[in-house]
DNA sequence: ACAAAAGTGTTAGGCCTACACCCATGA
DNA sequence: TCATGGGTGTAGGCCTAACACTTTTGT
């Protein structure tokens, strides 16, 4: 049953990929885990993950983990640390190399997995399996780094938000606040956003102004450098 | 003689780590290399790395290749990518965890390989083997950005430096050029250097005055979170 | 004598921060 | 009418960037 064709002279540990699934509903950062249903630590909850195919990158490998549980092909995929300890599966040598994904939490379809997958805010995120915690540490810290060279922001939120979405995102990210003005006026100088015409609804109920991110301006920023300063 | 004792159900991967160990001379940032003996990439140059032992993490593996060519135990070493092209490796696959190693050249002694290893400045390296350009290139983008979080720099220059190295080592490693008073404004602020004596030579030449990195104080900066701007 | 490198201050402009009130809406 | 959340501008301080000359030393 459990042939052992692949030999090789000198042992190979295992290769995983981890994905760990960032998204926003407009408050706060959730992340999505999946609650094991077999040994070791059954029970638990742990990121999206596999062993790596033959014939994949480790990217590869992570984004096919995340169209599993989210349905989704084209979203923001990074890889951040590959996990090495020694003992950091009880069963056998593996070593992981971990991704994060920023979904847009609207574009989500529950997987084949739906029944044990579930979105988490980050307060109420549960002591996870393996070296899970660590991992999602790391991948929060990623994160908050990159949240002040990239708009990946514009990942995480609808095709078209409000500036109090935009804030919240950036403040739950980086787990400060801002003074609202400042922040309006920050964003707006940088020139990313474009806003939406507000559909002339002739008695249309005071609605915040909508925003929508201006992919060619931020591609001339980036040419010559830009940070973002909070 | 090459009996392949290990098996698994399915198939591994080899994985190794790959250690790009940098250097500064008080002008350029040089990198070692070491030249290839045996096919594939016979004869052309690749940084130190090797099979990652079953009881090693990967940085003990890539601290391990550090150790082999410099001879230095305590250096700083960070990974910072996987690499994971499924043929970056034409005999077999292999994935790379890859590091960087950041030492003093003062410290270095030639290792076991002095034979086949160099230092090169930057813009005399040649074209390597494997996927390595590319690792190269990654490695010195990570070193652009944690320069401006992280006072790396001196883990690169001798205990006592002068300012102008200080200031050459930021040009070498950001590629700009800066203007010596605003750089020494800048440095001095931060408060994370400390003049050390000149030693009152009668009639010593006219030297440059020397500095030390304090390390009390710059723990203090980074408790309160401190960014360098350039 | 000349070239090369060290050392040193000031100014102007831009960016960040702190801060308060009005309006529209929905309850 | 009251509570909530959106929208808006200014003034002060700090940091950054630009800029030139003198001194010392070695050749």
């Amino acid at each position: 049953m459990s042939e052992q064709n692949y030999c090789y002279k000198y042992p190979h540990p295992s290769v995983t990929a981890d994905c760990v699934i960032f998204g926003f509903d407009g408050v706060s950062i959730k992340v999505l885990l999946i609650e094991r249903g077999v040994e070791p630590f059954k029970g638990k909850w742990a990121f999206p993950g596999g062993f790596m195919n033959m014939d994949e990158t480790a990217e590869e490998c992570a984004r096919r983990e995340l169209e599993e549980e989210t349905g989704l092909r084209d979203a923001s995929v990074e890889q951040f640390y590959t996990f090495s300890d020694v003992r950091r599966d009880p069963r056998e040598r593996v070593i992981t190399v971990a991704h994060y994904a920023l979904v847009k939490l609207s574009e989500v379809k529950g997987g084949d997995d739906a029944a044990s997958a579930r979105w988490f805010a980050m307060d109420e995120v549960p002591s996870l399996a393996f070296d899970h915690d660590r991992i999602l540490r790391m991948a929060l810290n990623r994160l908050k780094e990159r949240i002040c060279f990239e708009p990946i922001g514009f990942e995480l939120l609808p095709e078209v938000f409000t500036m109090t979405e935009l804030q919240n995102l950036y403040e739950a990210i980086l787990e400060v606040t801002f003074d609202r003005r400042n922040f309006y006026n920050k964003m707006l100088k940088l020139g990313i956003l474009m806003e939406t015409e507000p559909r002339p609804d002739g008695a249309a109920r005071r609605t915040p102004t909508k925003y929508r991110f201006n992919a060619e301006k931020y591609a001339e920023l980036k040419q010559k450098g830009f940070r973002l300063e909070f």
